[in-house]
DNA sequence: TACTCTACTGAAAGCGCTGTCATTTCTACT
DNA sequence: AGTAGAAATGACAGCGCTTTCAGTAGAGTA
């Protein structure tokens, strides 16, 4: 701890002015002294200390990542994107997660409100008066992933979910004869799952597809939910020839191996799709057909939207939309020419 | 921004001295006084300025955490773990991974040097010289995560491996007749790797198991690489009557999946077992036996030990064991009484 | 009345850094 | 020689906070 630039000038022999400038690289300073001044910066091991320079430049070159959950591999590809992308560029990457019964207000605030991070990368499952409220006292640069505050400036990291549900369900309407497609989504309220399910009415309408008032299921993503509603409803499915579209590869695989617990298939009796491509889609018999999302690149667009940002506030609000990829597998049925 | 102690001060008519001694609860405040100031405070929306406190009080409430890698359901169960326990002790979370080839030193450095985290917990696959000297340079302080620096004074949260892997391997013995196991194993300079390694050697001799020369394959944690290895070899191993330990459970599945390629059926041709029971143990047909790793309690213990050491930095440094449980499934042919 | 306590509050000194402005030294030109 | 300008460096004022020390006022005591 404590050797400070004092310490350093006095062993270099020049004032702390010329110490900063070295470390600054601004200005002109004599190449000898600079030598000297570098010598004695390793010799002693110094590295500026981060608050008193926070103090002056109000910049800490922290940036933070408020998730609405860690679990699974779409956070943590995420994660990573972001903290590749900020060790590039020489920030460092705060994490947080909404923990239990906060949506998020609270944690965001904690985080945003100090001045401790130069800016804040949020993703938003669901936004509310709270969040909404909160996310407008923030006054430093603000990246939303995968959604949209009203009334509020920031920049903004979307996938093209709309395309890639688009392609895929007309691939199983198209080259699967798919006549039924039941919806295995997400919780009602999210903004994923409502985006999704517009343009599944959509893509339904336009092929004269039935959709009947209980083909769509609003569970919370994890495997185990969707195994257990797969062990009911799979011989229904399977006998009224449906096909499944889940919100994410871990229900899809649940559907699955629900299907094959009841002694059916996929997807002879019953084919399933996916969304996301994690590795679960491939690992999986036979393995998903799902749509390719760009994860670790959201979180890399999100830390470079937001340093563009800190480090020019002027600019305008950016909304970078990422595209997604219909990856066709096994487990829809269609003749696989695909690879991986 | 910007609305400062002073500010505060000045709406409640009283010095920067006391809305610093309301701030931190301490010395006495007249309790009108404290009012005024309180209520000066939430109408500006004051919130004080993390760098010029950290700048005095040298804490910053930041804890680091540094992983060899984010990829995967263990690293995000950790920092799930990690991220809980520090929000509920008031502590903010920075996580960084090792990229490409640095070996850790240089984020290391980075993160733990220039003062901006109290205390840093680094988890590292590998210990080599440059490592070391980082991590004794560090002057914070500093837990590892399973394994163990000697000559640099820490404290550490160690999985205890040895019993999971003994049970696990006993159990394949005794209960199952396995008489040839074949590890599909991490890096050979990898900690874990060796310590299981050892553990399997004094099973197999033991019980007088054989061990083969090419039995231990060293391979990286990927699904893909298992896959591969396991197409070669499936039949090899079946023909052998042989059991797979596999060092974590997508290697496991990618073990399973493999065989199922090459026509053979575990448990009947070829048993397999994982480790660390993340989900894919549960998401793969059979389930597989693996070993349970409390993964979201390492992070959190790492927490908690860095907490106390900041708050005691003269503690004597603990080593703190969790347990690992095995946990038996259908993989490994045994008959399977255990749930989930 | 004079003095001592107690209870509270304010003034001011930094924490380690950056950036402005002043100062010094040197070169070039009249 | 005298002067202007450029180049290099130093002195110093904060950034927003905590903390020490020094008041001040009122109550209690002799």
């Amino acid at each position: 701890m404590s050797v400070s630039i004092q310490d350093v000038a006095d062993r270099a022999n020049v004032s702390i002015s010329t110490v900063s400038r070295v470390l600054n690289r601004r200005n002109i300073v004599n190449e000898e002294t600079r030598k000297r001044v570098e010598s004695a910066i390793s010799d002693l091991g110094y590295s500026p200390n981060v608050f008193a320079r926070g103090l002056m430049l109000r910049k800490s070159h922290i940036l933070g990542l408020v998730l609405p959950d860690l679990h699974g591999e779409f956070y943590s590809e995420v994660i990573r994107g972001a903290n590749l992308r900020a060790r590039e560029l020489g920030y460092n990457l705060m994490i947080s997660s909404v923990v239990a019964k906060d949506d998020g207000s609270e944690l965001m605030a904690a985080v945003g409100d100090h001045g401790l991070v130069d800016g804040l990368a949020v993703m938003i499952s669901e936004v509310n008066a709270r969040t909404r409220a909160t996310l407008e006292k923030i006054k430093i640069p603000l990246v939303v992933l995968d959604g949209d505050v009203e009334g509020v400036k920031h920049d903004s990291v979307v996938i093209d979910q709309r395309t890639g549900v688009v392609a895929l369900l007309r691939h199983l309407i198209e080259d699967c004869q798919a006549r039924r497609i039941v919806v295995v989504g997400g919780l009602e309220t999210n903004i994923d799952t409502i985006e999704r399910l517009e343009a599944y009415r959509e893509v339904t309408d336009e092929a004269g597809i039935e959709v009947a008032a209980g083909d769509v299921y609003h569970l919370d993503y994890e495997y185990d939910t969707a195994f257990d509603l797969g062990v009911k409803k799979v011989r229904e499915w399977a006998r009224r020839r449906a096909f499944v579209f889940a919100a994410n590869d871990e229900m899809a695989a649940g559907i699955v191996d629900a299907a094959l617990a009841a002694g059916l298939s996929t997807p002879d009796d019953l084919p399933v799709v996916g969304f996301d491509d994690t590795r679960v889609a491939t690992m999986t018999r036979p393995r998903l057909t799902t749509v390719r999302v760009p994860m670790s690149s959201m979180g890399a667009a999100a830390i470079d939207l937001l340093c563009q940002r800190v480090e020019n506030p002027k600019r305008p609000a950016v909304k970078l939309s990422l595209e997604t990829e219909l990856v066709v597998r096994e487990s829809c049925g269609a003749a696989a020419v695909a690879k991986s």
